[in-house]
DNA sequence: TCTGGGGTCCTAGGACCC
DNA sequence: TCTGGGGTCCTAGGACCC
């Protein structure tokens, strides 16, 4: 039998990606996109346009996620842009998480278009396929949305499978597969590395995922630390990462940042921009029922540099005139004048308003109780010394 | 290729405390 | 008293991903 040798430890994980998300949805919406070079992009007026995802016939003639809209009209003039609108998106991606939902509970969210699924409990190797195959066929007849499957023993493995068939492909990548499909590659093909780590690996004579799987562990770990020894260890296929559905259900942050139209250089200019940042995060802050007490700016200025002040604070803040009070004052005390190109506002440290209200009730229910025993205290102290003699304090 | 906006995680130094 | 070691929090910056 095939696959016999999987133990009955082993794991079965899916990862699902959904193809060109953006520009799929805007085509399930109108058919008339469908079939042609078309791309989802910011407004192409402004400097901040640049497509954000592109249909698979746009990239067959060189057009590309990130290209600027300029660049991207001049390589292909019948280019269709759409406008991106997240909500639209935002329900597309809930109703795939629900149909996904129908198979199991292990079901990981990685980002609005990604998904991890530990499908061991409901059938493991022998049906895999099977599963995959449904649940591709479900989510394109059901929300006309296409999609890539990985099936592989860890997450690593099912990410790296989604990734060799796009689109509306199934890979299965099995352990004794990693040598052969996976060694050969450049370490920048590699989740989890960038252009960053790749300069610092080939500086090791580190060229291939092979030769990282194959490194002296020390040696990585040395130039890249705790990631060099992640890297080391998926290089070879090992990743005991479980599928954690509660896992990217705590947001840590909200943030919100703009590039502006011209780098800025007058102060009215910058606070106007953080007060509507500010708003906007509030916005977001209350739809989410979400308080926030560290704060941070951005500043991006126009040669590229990017610099960030934080404040802890006491208590979580959530309203806008807060949260700008917060970074109008750090803005001011920072900025050297310089000209800037983005300004952006983060609240991190967020916790939910029901548990902010528990703590709240905690934290006054013991300050009574300490009130209650001061009063006890200052009364047998008074008792003792007289009415008066203790002067109270807090 | 002259570069958006939303995030997460990691590192490293300094402050502070025991 | 010139001096250890461990732990945690804060801040700034960087790498990476979609």
């Amino acid at each position: 039998m095939v696959g016999a040798t999987v133990t009955s430890s082993a794991k079965v994980i899916l990862h699902l990606d959904m193809n060109s998300f953006f520009a799929s949805v805007e085509q399930s919406h109108d058919p008339s996109l469908k079939g042609i070079p078309m791309a989802v992009a910011g407004n192409p007026k402004e400097r901040r346009g640049i497509l954000v995802t592109c249909s698979y016939e746009a990239r067959a003639l060189g057009i590309y996620t990130t290209m600027t809209v300029g660049e991207a009209r001049r390589l292909c003039p019948e280019l269709v842009i759409v406008p991106p609108d997240f909500e639209k998106y935002r329900n597309a991606s809930n109703a795939v998480f629900t149909i996904l939902r129908t198979y199991t509970d292990l079901v990981e969210p990685v980002s609005i278009d990604e998904a991890y699924i530990d499908i061991t409990a409901i059938g493991g190797l022998t049906s895999a396929w099977g599963i995959a195959t449904d649940m591709q066929q479900r989510l394109l007849r059901e929300l006309d949305l296409p999609c890539s499957i990985g099936i592989a023993p860890n997450k690593f493995l099912a990410k790296t499978a989604s990734d060799m068939k796009k689109p509306m492909g199934i890979t299965i990548l099995r352990k004794r597969q990693i040598e052969s499909l996976l060694w050969p590659l450049p370490v920048i093909e590699m989740h989890g590395i960038g252009k960053s780590t790749e300069e610092k690996l080939h500086a090791l004579g580190i060229h291939t995922i092979g030769d990282l799987a194959n490194a002296d562990e020390l040696k990585v770990k040395t130039s890249l630390g705790k990631n060099g020894l992640r890297l080391h260890h998926r290089a070879n296929g090992v990743d005991h990462r479980p599928v954690d559905p509660e896992a990217a259900e705590e947001r840590k942050s909200v943030g919100s940042s703009t590039t502006l139209p011209i780098d800025a250089t007058d102060l009215m200019e910058c606070l106007d921009k953080f007060k509507w940042l500010a708003q906007k995060i509030a916005t977001r802050l209350d739809q989410n029922q979400l308080a926030g007490s560290v704060i941070m700016i951005q500043i991006r200025t126009s040669d590229w540099r990017n610099q960030t002040r934080s404040r802890s604070l006491l208590n979580p803040i959530y309203k806008a005139e807060d949260i700008y009070n917060e970074a109008s004052e750090m803005f001011k005390t920072h900025w050297d004048g310089e000209p800037i190109r983005l300004l952006g506002i983060t609240v991190s440290n967020v916790v939910s308003m029901n548990e902010l209200h528990e703590q709240l009730s905690i934290y006054n229910y013991e300050k009574h109780a300490k009130d209650e025993q001061m009063n006890v205290l200052v009364s047998k102290l008074d008792e003792k010394f007289g009415p008066g003699t203790i002067k109270r304090g807090n």
